[in-house]
Order: structure tokens, then C-alpha cells, then sequence
DNA sequence: GCGACAG
DNA sequence: ATCTTGTCGC
């Protein structure tokens, strides 16, 4: 707990909005990256292929929201089986604040990153897929965003929510969806009030009326970004995200049979 | 003033 | 995030 759930001072908050604007100026919202997707094979070309697809995300410990679980994974794209993954259980140092979520997981998260980097592992994710908003955020600078910037790496932000930002709602959403009935379409774009587009609505899953929300985190273009994360879709939610979610789920547990002393010996 | 508010 | 079983449908 965080002292009673008191609230974060306000001049904090203002640190916050000050390191998020200071990092969206080294925002990229381009392609930008090497490699290329899909299987085409182009004679002559020796450019390199998407393969490894990177997915973080956080699970929380139920008696005490502070104690969590984060974990890295890298899919092969390809098959989307697991290649790589990674948990950490740690203490988190600040509350969850609407619109600052990066303060609260992203410490933790570029901790895993690194570490993987640093031991320069053969198959560090060419492109990481966040458990959070990219720029569809009240800033332009969710989660995906700032881990990208920090760790200079492609992100894709997914929601599985809507955060309403720019005069985006689920009612919204629901109309464009209903407006192109006919046509059925299973993603729409998310245009704000500002007339920027800030993400895309995607029904990922055939018959599913539940959208997630895909907006681009860092050195990335949407319509590459949606392309990326329907080649990962075998359910609602992207693989990478679902896996690292399962993972760092299971991993808590076992971390809570063995603090609780039921468990003897590393079942992990 | 009241509600809304990624995970 | 987390609390949580069965149930309706392909």
C-alpha cells in the first residue's frame, strides 16, 4: 500500500507531465526499422525479417497492489511459440495514476530489457508489443511510448480498454462500428476531437464484439503496427501480451506458495 | 460540483 | 490490476 491510498502530491505530478513531454520530443512515429514483414522474399534483398516479437506486461499481487510480477517474452513470429522469457517480482514504488501509468511499470519493465540486452541475446525482440497506450493517451505518451523511447526500441501499445482521450468513448467506437454495419468492418480508426488519429479499434477476434485498442508506441507507423498485430492474434489479445500475462501470473503464484512456505525446493 | 479515468 | 462459476453457443 501506498500510505492509505493517499494520492500522489501534486507537485510530483508535475515532474511527471514535465519527463513526459521531455521524452515525446525524441518520440519517432515513423517506420523505423531494418526489417521487414511478412515472408516476401525479394531477390537480391538482404534485408532482414521480422522474427522476434517481444510482449511485456505486470500482475499484481491481490493482498497488496504493490507487489508485482513483470515479465518479458519474445515469440517467434512465425509460429508465435515462445523463445525467450523473463519475471521479476518487485516492489513497485508508486501508486497507479491515471495517465501515468509508465512511472508505476516502466522501471521494472526496462530492467528486463536491459538485462536481455546486455547479455546480448541472439533473440532480443526487434519489436515490443506494451500492456498499455502508445500516444492514444492524454499527453500523446502512454506506456508504449515511454518504453520505447528509453529503450530505443519499436513498441506497439494495446489496450484493452479505452482511455478516454480527445473526445473518444466506447460509445463512439460502438457508432463507427454500427455505422459501417453493412460492410462490416473489424477495425475502425480512432480520430479524436483534434482530428489526429490516434489508434485503431480492432475486433481481433472473428464474431467478437470487444475491441483492443492499437496505437502506436515509438518508431512505428499504425498501419504497419496493425498489420503486426493481427499476425499475432490467435485470441482477443496478441500473443506476446496474453503470454507474458499468463507468465507473470503463474510466476506470482509460485513466488506466493513459496513466501506462504508450502512449497519446499525451486518450483520455479 | 460531479463523473471519467490504460493497468 | 484483482474479486470469480457457470453458461450460452459454434
Amino acid at each position: 500500500m501506498f500510505q492509505g491510498d493517499s494520492p500522489i502530491a501534486p507537485e510530483l505530478l508535475n515532474d511527471w507531465i514535465e519527463v513526459q513531454s521531455k521524452l515525446k520530443k525524441k518520440l519517432v512515429t515513423e517506420d523505423d526499422f531494418k526489417w521487414k514483414v511478412g515472408t516476401k522474399i525479394e531477390g537480391g534483398d538482404s534485408c532482414q525479417v521480422l522474427k522476434y516479437i517481444g510482449g511485456v506486461d505486470l500482475s499484481l499481487w491481490k493482498e497488496d497492489s504493490s507487489v508485482a510480477c513483470a515479465t518479458l517474452v519474445v515469440l517467434e513470429l512465425k509460429t508465435l511459440e515462445i523463445v525467450y522469457q523473463d519475471s521479476s517480482v518487485v516492489r513497485l514504488s508508486v501508486p497507479y495514476v491515471p495517465g501515468f501509468l509508465a512511472f508505476r511499470e516502466a522501471p521494472v519493465l526496462l530492467e528486463l530489457l536491459d538485462k536481455m540486452k546486455a547479455s546480448s541475446h541472439p533473440f532480443y525482440p526487434q519489436l515490443l508489443m506494451v500492456d498499455g497506450n502508445g500516444i492514444l493517451h492524454p499527453q500523446g505518451f502512454g506506456l508504449a511510448c515511454h518504453l520505447g523511447v528509453l529503450a530505443n526500441i519499436p513498441t506497439i501499445g494495446i489496450g484493452k480498454s479505452l482511455h478516454h482521450v480527445d473526445g473518444l468513448s466506447k460509445s463512439t467506437v460502438r457508432e463507427r462500428f454500427e455505422m459501417d454495419g453493412n460492410s462490416s468492418q473489424d477495425i475502425i480508426p480512432l480520430v479524436g476531437d483534434s482530428g489526429q488519429t490516434l489508434g485503431a479499434a480492432l475486433l481481433s477476434t472473428r464474431g467478437s464484439s470487444k475491441p483492443i485498442y492499437v496505437s502506436i508506441g515509438h518508431r512505428i507507423s499504425l498501419a504497419v503496427a496493425i498489420d503486426i498485430v493481427k499476425l499475432s492474434c490467435k485470441y482477443r489479445v496478441p500473443e506476446t501480451i496474453r503470454q507474458a500475462d499468463i507468465k507473470s501470473r503463474q510466476y506470482l503464484q509460485n513466488s506466493r506458495l513459496i513466501f506462504k512456505g508450502k512449497v519446499t525446493g525451486n518450483a520455479l
